[in-house]
DNA sequence: GTGGGATCGGTTTTT
DNA sequence: CCGATCCCAC
């Protein structure tokens, strides 16, 4: 036996031995999960087997690479060959090859989650249904599930069960959305992310010599965080690992968190059914955590009736109490984690990068980025809005998209007139309708755009950028990926109109372009695998398979300088992460658990999943606030502390002292009392004069308004600007002033023009 | 067809 | 808030 293998314990040594059969890895938080799968391969090589049948499958890009790096420490350079990432890079790798069988071609384009929701709503407009009833979001969930659940349009509306949910949601034509929609992702040459899986699965079926070469090629497959796959992807690897059943699904049903994107924790049941023979294997030792923070975790998960058994257990020290903080407001919360953070860093010499601050949804990191960046604290965000989603970073994306495949109608849409280039919205639908009518792609009919009724200067300016497209696609062949970037981003005028843009936000998309440039440059330039990218596209440097990559990154695969920083995200994608100092904030009821995850037993219990995610994150120190009042839309209340925190016991649990008295300096001592926050109606400024939209609200001259502005609100009465807030790309702002006798800010919304 | 102001609506989590 | 969309004046 291999040296490395002593280093495990029992149960662990026991899986990572166990190479052969259908095999189950449940494995509890921080139980040194990643160490055996990365064993387990590396023994499986030492022991003979051809590093290039084995494929493994992870949650993240990055996972995937640093796997194969620690595997070829161990066994040398031919763990490059091992076929490895997420299924959805994994399935768009082999269906570059064999999309075409499909009738795909095999530069086929990934629509993001904005392409197809952008095409629903076009479909919803063409077919004049109301998008009040047929909600583009619920359509594009609708069919999402249904394709996870491998349900064909055709299936989907010969369906009668389907059909009279369907009826029941007032949406009786969702088939045919689903149809259409899926016709048109079609005839643009496009697959939508649940297209990989349900295409892949399609693959499989209708040709059999297709499955036959995997089933032959892949005789050792592994499923990492099985308990977030669904239907789909289970029913794929189960087909390929048909032959020799060589198995391995690794998971931790307690973790499963991913219910509402198809999966399902009846997968790991549906496993042991399916295979019989089934070797089973616990992980149960933490070797992660503090004993105080695995009981919290223990005494949280109990409360799900829906699991399997297992206890999580630590020899490790039982460290401090979970800290409890209470805060007045979200930017309270954010100041009291971000002070917390410099403290812990003072005194026990932690570096930024041990700290990370988990969330429930992405919209909380904006108050904890104002704190740290007040106390020069540098932090790093992943996930939100991403850099590739960026409405300048889309549109250059949308010219390289259309130049590498012709019939992509979303990029068609988004830049058939940007630059202006005088085709207009009546020549646009025209050219729809007509490709609808004709069954063909818009591309075509763009093509013979002589053949139609449209004339004149329209067709002129059609054919001009039908031109200007296939000059961009001969270039294909001669130039690399970053040259013809460059050439697009020049020629089709969008540099020059972002250049003349001279705001700071015109001058900070222009300098977005210019990164998105040095990164394909930088993509076609290397020739060595780099972090948390697919190794599969190394070989290939094209255009098409930079677009696939970036489509495909997932939020820990984003690339982060090497800085020192403290890590904000969403518990979500904090999956498979660990940290020696864990901040967990906004646990308000409704807010965490969400108030739309409060209509069933199961959508609580996966909240409390999700929490029991976030808790066992932390090594050392774990720290949980909620803010009695919270800034929000609409009337939910905000301001109870979650029902989660009542599942810790009280006797590891202690209020933060030194915060306590932070508190009381900050509030004068009246910090009991909740902040009042109020929101008024919109004070709209056209130019330098206000409309009538707030007539509660005055001011001699709205465009002059700055920090220190007298102001006078008719129920709130004068009061002084103390701060402004916002200021994006519609130029709304916050306003937050604070009148005579009135103690607490107040919030208003107004629209300005920006000064100088 | 263009550009701007006004208005409305929506908010979980992700590949 | 922030984006999408409607509406209107040029």
């Amino acid at each position: 036996m291999s040296a490395y293998i002593n280093e495990l314990n029992e149960s662990q040594q026991q899986a990572v031995l166990q190479t052969d059969g259908p095999v189950m890895i449940i494995a509890g938080p921080g139980s040194g999960k990643t160490r055996v799968l990365t064993y387990r391969i590396a023994h499986m090589i030492e022991k003979g087997i051809d590093p290039f049948t084995i494929m493994s499958l992870t949650f993240t890009n990055k996972a995937a690479s640093e796997m194969r790096h620690r595997i070829e420490k161990i066994c040398g350079g031919e763990a490059r060959n091992i076929f490895m990432g997420t299924f959805h890079s994994v399935f768009a790798r082999l269906l570059r090859v064999d999309a075409p069988k499909l009738g795909y071609p095999s530069n086929f384009t990934i629509y993001d989650s904005q392409d197809s929701l952008s095409m629903i709503k076009q479909i919803i407009k063409e077919l004049q249904l109301n998008d009040k009833t047929y909600k583009p979001n619920q359509v594009f969930s609708r069919i999402s599930n249904a394709k996870n659940a491998l349900i064909s349009p055709k299936a989907y509306k010969l369906d009668q069960e389907i059909l009279s949910e369907d009826i029941q949601m007032q949406k009786p034509l969702m088939g045919q959305l689903y149809e259409t929609y899926a016709k048109r992702c079609f005839q643009s040459g496009a697959m939508d992310f649940d297209d990989l899986l349900f295409k892949m699965y399609e693959l499989l079926v209708k040709f059999p010599e297709v499955l036959y070469q995997y089933q032959h090629r892949f005789k050792y497959l592994m499923i990492d965080e099985f308990q977030d796959t669904n239907f789909a992807q289970y029913s794929i690897v189960k087909k390929i690992a048909d032959v020799y059943q060589n198995i391995c699904a690794v998971g931790d049903d307690a973790q499963s968190i991913y219910a509402f994107r198809g999966a399902t924790i009846e997968n790991i049941l549906n496993f042991q059914k399916d295979y019989p023979d089934l070797h089973v294997f616990k992980l149960e030792q933490n070797y992660r955590s503090t004993k105080n923070i695995v009981k919290a975790a223990n005494h949280l998960i109990v409360n799900n009736k829906n699991q399997l058994q297992k206890t999580i257990w630590t020899d490790n020290i039982a460290g401090e109490p979970i800290k409890l903080m209470k805060a007045n407001s979200d930017n309270e919360e954010a100041k009291l984690t971000a002070d917390l953070i410099f403290e812990y860093k003072m005194r026990h010499h932690f570096s930024h990068n041990d700290f990370a601050i988990l969330y429930r949804t992405n919209a909380q990191s904006r108050a904890y980025e104002e704190a740290l960046r007040r106390l020069n604290i540098p932090y790093t965000i992943y996930g939100g809005m991403s850099f590739y989603q960026r409405k300048e970073i889309k549109d250059l994306i949308a010219y390289l998209r259309i130049t590498v495949n012709h019939h992509d109608e979303e990029a068609w849409r988004r830049i058939i007139n940007y630059p202006v280039r005088g085709i207009g919205k009546t020549t646009t639908e025209r050219i729809l309708v007509l490709a609808n009518e004709r069954e063909k792609s818009i591309w075509d009919i763009c093509e013979n755009i002589f053949s139609t009724d449209i004339t004149g200067k329209a067709a002129q300016n059609i054919l001009a950028f039908t031109m200007m497209i296939k000059s961009y696609a001969t270039m294909l062949e001669k130039q690399n990926a970053f040259e013809l970037a460059t050439h697009i981003a020049k020629s089709s005028g969008i540099l020059k109109e972002l250049h003349e843009d001279k705001t700071v936000e015109g001058v900070m998309r222009y300098e977005n372009i210019q990164e998105l440039l040095n990164g394909i440059k930088e993509f076609s330039e290397e020739d060595t695998i780099e972090e948390g990218r697919e190794e599969e596209f190394s070989t290939d440097r094209s255009l098409g398979a930079y677009l696939q990559n970036i489509t495909l990154l997932t939020t820990q695969d984003q690339k982060v300088e090497s800085t020192d920083s403290v890590k904000m995200m969403t518990i979500h994608s904090a999956k498979g992460l660990e940290f020696p100092c864990v901040f967990i904030g906004g646990m308000e009821e409704n807010l965490f658990p969400s108030s739309m995850s409060l209509y069933s037993r199961e959508e609580l219990e996966e909240e409390r999943r999700l929490f029991y995610v976030a808790v066992t994150r932390a090594m050392t120190y774990l720290t949980i606030s909620f803010a009695s009042s919270r800034y929000k839309f609409g009337n939910l209340n905000y301001s109870e502390p979650s029902r989660f925190l009542a599942e810790i016991p009280k006797e590891i649990m202690a209020l933060h002292g030194d915060v306590k008295k932070k508190m009381e300096d900050t509030y004068d001592g009246d910090f009991e009392a909740p902040v009042k926050r109020r929101i008024v109606s919109a004070g709209n400024f056209s130019g330098s004069r206000p409309t009538a939209a707030d007539p509660n609200f005055q001011a001699d001259d709205p465009s002059k308004i700055m920090v220190g502005s007298e102001v006078e609100h008719q129920r709130f009465g004068t009061g002084k600007v103390v701060a402004l807030d916002g200021l994006g790309v519609n130029k709304m702002a916050t306003i937050f002033f604070q009148g005579e006798g009135q103690k607490k800010l107040m919030l208003k919304f107004a629209k300005l023009k920006v000064l100088g």
